[in-house]
DNA sequence: TATCATACATAGATTTGTGATGTATGTCAA
DNA sequence: TTGACATACATCACAAATCTATGTATGATA
């Protein structure tokens, strides 16, 4: 029984990139959009700060990665914490899209 | 090309709602919650003010229902404005649906 | 040399839902 | 008879999440 209805699916489309492997902010970005093919676009003022805070609950780690070419990059990884989070967040997501669902009269979803 | 990562599906459970028929709020809210096997609490706080926006909208139209025992309840009606809005949100919500189940490696959504 | 892609970051504004609070009536149990 | 709970409406202050705009900087391409 969510007490809130559900925001904050960034998070959890982060995450869901970064169990893939690691990444940096830019690439993960690039990839929602190309695997949501460009349904959803992940802007720098939702993707940097959105980073920060799952860095800080301790889902994902950083390190610098320094190019002879080109800016650097700040490299991601998945933490077991942040697998965890993924397992339970991709959980909730389903629960609330089949949800929405049955009010819209669709009944139950199934993946194929 | 969604230019913002949807909000605002509370509009749309109870556009959906609404074209099995008029209602009142509190009934809005209860039904919502029914279908959705209590995944799903609509607040006051989010109700009274949805429901003024869609008015505004002209989306809903409303009209008080005085009744012999019991609180005035105020029914609410779908209008062809609203019917349309509902398609289009509804349309919305399976593109939506359908990216973050791809970027979650759960490929397409079919509905069964 | 201008534009675009890469690559990070932050500040302010906006949207939207929650929690708390308020008014009222009707029912049911202790 | 009193307290709790369901019905039924409504509003306001607050918090959370995202967007827009802005800034820095490099490299490739036209």
């Amino acid at each position: 029984m969510a007490k809130e209805l559900p925001r904050g699916d960034v998070a959890t489309l982060i995450l869901a990139v970064l169990a893939n492997g690691p990444a940096h902010g830019y690439a993960i970005a690039r990839s929602i959009e190309e695997k949501s093919a460009q349904a959803l676009q992940l802007r720098e003022g939702t993707l940097y700060p959105a980073l920060r805070v799952l860095e800080q609950q301790a889902c994902i780690e950083s390190a610098w990665d320094v190019q002879e070419r080109g800016p650097a990059r700040k490299v991601y990884t998945l933490t077991e914490a942040g697998r965890s989070e993924l397992t339970q967040r991709v959980a909730a997501w389903d629960v609330y899209a089949n949800a929405i669902a049955a009010v819209l009269g669709k009944g139950r979803l199934s993946y194929g």
